[in-house]
RNA sequence: GUGGUUGUAGCUCAGCUGGUUAGAGCGUCGGUUUGUGGUACCGAAAGUCGCCGGUUCGAACCCGGUCUUCCACCCCA
């Protein structure tokens, strides 16, 4: 036999049951998108690559799959650079086109190019996969799938009132209780390191402190020295470390810290009309957590700043994060149109599900009745039945052969098809249909009009 | 991109310091007189031991490369 073939290193196959699965999570979600107004949008699956190049800082433009030019690429590439062998320099002259990296992005990329088509504030809503060159862990695919949920075209704080709201109802309606929504602020990132005398190292700063609960206090200190962060900086951020209590008592203790910065003021101002906003509305199951060391996307987001914890005991990555964008459309040439969004992670979500056991088990997508085939006549006479029960709405088919009626009854269990109809000599006589319950194991004698009653 | 780890029947794994025809459980398939399954009994099939190369009289086992898995960095859903 030949060799077995494979598929590439990050991607999956999915079986039946796992697509029913995904699919309950993709119609909850969807559902919930468009209960808060959300309406649907789809982007190709490729951009050219000076869309995407560039948005996501250094490591994204690594973690892009690029696409390879069609025909004799490697003729138009001049001589000077073909000969240096700079890889980064020769992608440009022989790809031009990126799989998509994320739904954001695009998004920026269609508002910009739409703009006169749409009417503002635009609530759009996106699951589409996306795709990175990333090296595949748990959790972590080279493909899997973003359901992002964004507005553009306020600046209102209400919309970030709402995305909690939203992370609360879709991941209410999954049953995955106990998920904590941290909430941090770009400017308050700011506003700390300006008070730190830091403004130039935000970027290395905020990585470094976003690293706390990982690697604890020390060692974060360690890396912010080696980024050349002053002791004296440090020293201001000592009460970081330790900041402690509700949501309120945080707010307290950064008024404290940030009481010289204007825009770490403003952060804090924000920070508090989205906890008021909530603390008033009240959450199903999350949990709102002010977290001032999360520092995610800090390559576009402006303001706030999302992430979505699994619940305690789960050994998982965030599974959903987004933020505050003022200027993303900005990079495409519209200015002043701020936006917001979140986003979910699909795959983990249902690895958090199935490792919690959370999935229904009525999402299997079997038919509900088989016909045993008793032979010819029996056959056309099922065929008949089962053309009046997909009429009515039923999903229903016949065993294609003739085969003893144990491997019949095996290939239903095993499908798990909750009825089979047995017609055979006696019924086809008295024109009737035996029904089977397959869990019960109990069995009546029907006319079709009660068989298709009972089936409906 | 860096460092490590994994890979034996469809699945989960055994396989002693390299030594004859590589094993088990589960599953699959067939049968226990083709109208009743998920439980029983009998039997069978199925693996160039991830792939390529090297060392050796001899390699599933040792060495190199490659792909894959998972992990830690990096980054992130």
């Amino acid at each position: 036999m030949a060799q077995k073939p494979s598929i590439p290193k990050g991607t999956r196959d999915f079986n039946p049951q796992e697509v029913a699965k995904r699919n309950y999570i993709f119609n909850t979600i969807r559902s919930q998108f468009e209960t808060f107004g959300f309406q649907p949008i789809e982007t190709p699956s490729f951009e050219n690559s000076d869309t995407l190049m560039g948005k996501y800082g250094e490591e994204g433009d690594r973690l892009i799959f690029k696409i390879l030019n069609s025909g004799d690429y490697l003729s138009k590439v001049n001589e000077d650079l073909y000969t240096s062998r700079d890889s980064n320099k020769i992608t440009s002259s022989i790809s031009e086109k990126a799989l998509r990296y994320d739904l954001t992005v695009p998004f920026a990329r269609y508002v910009v190019q739409h703009q006169n088509d749409i009417d503002f504030p635009f609530k759009r809503y996106q699951i589409q996969p996306v795709w990175r060159a990333d090296r595949p862990q748990k959790g972590r695919f080279r493909e899997f799938y973003q359901c992002d949920a964004d507005v553009v075209g306020s600046d209102s704080l209400w919309q970030e009132v709402e995305f909690i709201q939203l992370y609360d109802a879709v991941f209410t309606a999954l049953k995955l209780d106990g998920v904590t929504i941290k909430i941090n602020n770009r400017k308050i990132l700011s506003g700390i390191a300006e008070v730190i005398g830091a403004q130039d190292k935000l970027i290395d700063f905020t990585v470094a402190l976003d690293k706390l609960d990982k690697i604890g206090e020390e060692k974060v200190k360690d890396e912010m020295r080696s980024k050349g962060i002053f002791e004296e900086g440090i020293t201001k951020l000592q009460p970081l470390f330790t900041l402690k209590g509700d949501f309120g008592n945080q707010i307290e203790e950064l008024k404290t810290i940030l009481n010289s910065s204007e825009e770490g003021k403003k952060g804090i101002e924000e920070l508090e009309f989205i906890n008021n906003g909530i603390e008033t509305l009240g959450l199903k199951t999350a949990t709102l957590q002010l977290d001032v060391t999360l520092a995610r996307g800090l390559n576009y987001y402006t303001g706030a700043i999302f992430e979505v914890a699994a619940p305690d005991g789960v050994k998982m990555g965030s599974i959903g994060g987004g933020g505050r964008y003022d200027d993303l459309t900005g990079i495409f040439g519209l200015k002043d149109m701020s936006g917001v969004g979140i986003s979910f992670g699909l795959d983990r979500i249902a690895l958090v599900l199935e490792d919690l056991g959370l999935f229904p088990e009525t999402i299997t997508n079997t038919v509900k009745v088989l016909f045993i085939n008793f032979g010819e006549a029996e056959a056309m006479a099922s065929m008949k039945a089962i053309k009046a029960l997909r009429e009515a709405g039923v999903s229903a088919e016949l065993f294609p052969d003739n085969k003893k009626t144990i491997k019949q009854f095996n290939y239903a269990n095993k499908r798990q098809i909750p009825f089979v109809v047995l017609l055979g000599e006696s019924e086809l006589a008295a024109n009737t249909f035996t029904l089977k319950n397959m869990n019960s194991g109990e069995q009546q004698e029907l006319t079709l009009e009660k068989l298709i009653a009972m089936l409906r």
